[in-house]
DNA sequence: GTGGTCTAGACCACT
DNA sequence: GTGGTCTAGACCACC
C-alpha cells in the first residue's frame, strides 16, 4: 500500500487502484476486511479527506459500502 | 538557468534547451522533481506563455509529462 | 432541562420529556435548533448512551430526525 | 439557489437538487451556461470543497462535464 | 472507536 | 480566469 505523494498519479487514485486490486484478487472478502479510514491515513500519510476521496471511486464503482459507525464493507457482488 | 532576452535563441528555446539538459543529465529524474510552471516562471524572469511554450516542446519530445493539479513529470521512459 | 437521577422517572425519560416540552412549545423549531447529542451530554451531566436513549424516543414518536454528520432535527410536520 | 447550511439535508445535496433541476429542466442547456465553481460558492455561501462534491454528484451522474480551465459544461445526452 | 460533513487555505496546470 | 488536488482542523451521529 505504498502511495507516492509526489508520483504522477494522483494519490488518491494511487489508493483507489491499491484497494481496488486487493478486493479483486480476493484479498479483501466481502464482509468486514477493509481497514478502516483512519487506519488507511496511518498506512498511507495521507490526510482524511484524500483517503475519502479514495473510498468515494470505489463506491461509485460499486466495490465497496460504508456503514458509520460500522465500518468499511466490500460489496457481496461486486460488479467484477 | 540563464535565460537571455536578446540572444540569438527565442527564449522559449533557451528554456527548453536547458530543461532537456538536466533531464538527460539526470539531474531530473522520472518520477516529479520538475520545478513548476510558476517556480520556472521566477527562475528565469519569463512569462507565463513563454515558460508554457518551452514546456509544450519537451511535452511533444516525450520527455515531460503533466497532471492537471499535481505538477511536472519527467516521462517514465524518454525517448532518448 | 435538570434531570435528577434519583428521581421517579429514569433519567433518560426525563429528559426525552424536557425535550418533547421544548418541541411542542416552539421553542425548537421544524429544521435545525435541536441541541447536539455532545451538547445535551454536557447540559444534563448524562451519559452518552442515556442521552442517546432520551432521542431514541422522540426519533419513535416522529418528533425528531436525525442526519448522520449533521445533526439532530425537529421533524417538519410533528405528529402533534 | 437557496442554501440552508442548518437545513436536514447535507448542503452539497441542496446544490446537486437545486442544480439537477435546472438542468432537466432545460434552463442549463448542453453547451456552456452553467456558472462556474467560484460563482457557485458566492451564490450559496458554501466553501469550495462542498461545492465541488455536488459537482461530482452530477457528474457521476453523467449530467455535468468539468474541463480544466474551460468550465463546466451540461452533458450533451444527459441520462434522462 | 466508526464514517459523514464542512471550512479555510494552499499549490498545481490549463485557457 | 477556470477546474483539480491536498492538508489541517472542526463538529456531527452512529456502534
Amino acid at each position: 500500500m505504498k502511495i507516492d505523494p509526489e508520483g504522477l498519479q494522483a494519490p488518491y487514485l494511487q489508493l483507489a487502484d491499491a484497494l481496488r486490486a486487493r478486493i479483486k484478487s480476493g484479498e479483501f472478502q466481502p464482509g468486514r476486511k477493509v481497514p478502516s479510514q483512519t487506519e488507511l491515513e496511518d498506512m498511507t500519510g495521507l490526510s482524511r479527506n484524500t483517503v475519502k476521496k479514495a473510498l468515494d471511486v470505489l463506491k461509485v464503482e460499486g466495490l465497496l459500502i460504508t456503514a458509520p459507525g460500522r465500518g468499511l464493507f466490500v460489496a457481496e457482488r461486486p460488479k467484477t
